[in-house]
DNA sequence: GTTATTTGACCACT
DNA sequence: AGTGGTCAAATAAC
């Protein structure tokens, strides 16, 4: 991937510009590459070992295309140096269609509300393929049809939102349904309950394995699609409890409010080996 | 009976 | 005014 790019940098320094739509040429040709190397990784014989390996070549490409979107989205939007949720709290001048400079349409990113005083909560935006896929008791409190979006955005809240007035809530929205279902999660606030569940320790080979416990009631359609999919990589036929192999919560949690980026680079892509 | 989800209505924001 | 976010009554699941 290195030497296309540094043939284009001999005589002089490129300008930024010109380095990110080299990347994004790269990251497309990776794309490619990815969908290929699924192709030919689904020819495995064995299934344990084929399975892993297309799990895994789907992080990858979810990856290179999360990365994409990053960049694609700083060239439509020039003003802003990084994927800012703060920047970005409102609709963007397209009214929110998504519609720029010809770019991709792409469904509007979730209302930045303030809370009191006119503080602005504070936010994460996370594409992941499992969106259930936290430590964290949610409860369901809306859905909402979302304009020129394909699929309905579901609004949690933290289960003990009550009993422990935990602010934190969840957005979830499908964005594709092409192959394996992809959401973009919406975190607000943080969990003022997290000490309630600490991460507990499987004992799976993977330190990272968790099992989290979802009711049926709690998956709503789009979920259960995804599960029913394959993505969610197992379903016990009673208790959806899940065995979410090798993700790393870690990651997706860390790379949440409390160590959120002072430049507010927030797009992040959770990854996993295994599914 | 308890708890969670669904969904229409209302409110807030742009 | 249009749209997203939240509320709360009705409903479903257990």
């Amino acid at each position: 991937m290195s030497t296309r790019l540094n043939s284009a940098r001999k005589s002089q320094p490129p300008r930024s510009s010109d380095r990110r739509d080299a990347a994004i040429q790269e990251l497309r040709r990776g794309t490619q590459l990815a969908d290929l190397l699924r192709k030919q990784v689904k020819l495995i014989p064995e299934p344990n070992r084929r399975d892993a390996a297309v799990a895994n070549v789907g992080e990858i490409s979810m990856a290179m295309e999360s990365s994409l979107n990053i960049l694609q989205y700083e060239i439509s939007s020039p003003e802003v140096g990084t994927v800012d949720m703060a920047a970005h709290a409102g609709y963007s001048s397209d009214g929110g269609t998504g519609e720029r400079n010809g770019a991709v349409p792409r469904t509007r990113r979730v209302r930045h509300r303030r809370g009191r005083h006119g503080v602005e909560l504070p936010m994460k935006e996370i594409l992941t393929e499992a969106p259930e896929n936290d430590r964290f008791h949610w409860r369901k409190y809306g859905e909402k049809t979302i304009l020129n979006a394909e699929y309905p955005r579901l609004y949690y809240k933290c289960g003990y939102s009550d009993d422990h007035k935990c602010p934190a809530k969840k957005y979830v929205q499908q964005q594709s349904n092409s192959g394996h279902p992809r959401f973009m999660v919406t975190l607000i606030n943080e969990h003022t309950c997290e000490a309630l569940f600490p991460d507990e320790p499987t004992s799976s080979s993977s330190s990272a394995s968790q099992v989290l416990d979802f009711t049926k009631a709690s998956l709503s359609p789009p979920l259960m699609a995804a599960a029913a999919s394959g993505s969610l990589k197992k379903e016990e036929e009673d208790s959806m409890s899940v065995c979410m192999h090798s993700y790393s919560y870690d990651e997706y949690l860390s790379s949440s409010f409390p160590t959120m980026s002072p430049d507010g680079d927030q797009v992040q892509f959770s990854p996993g080996p295994g599914w």
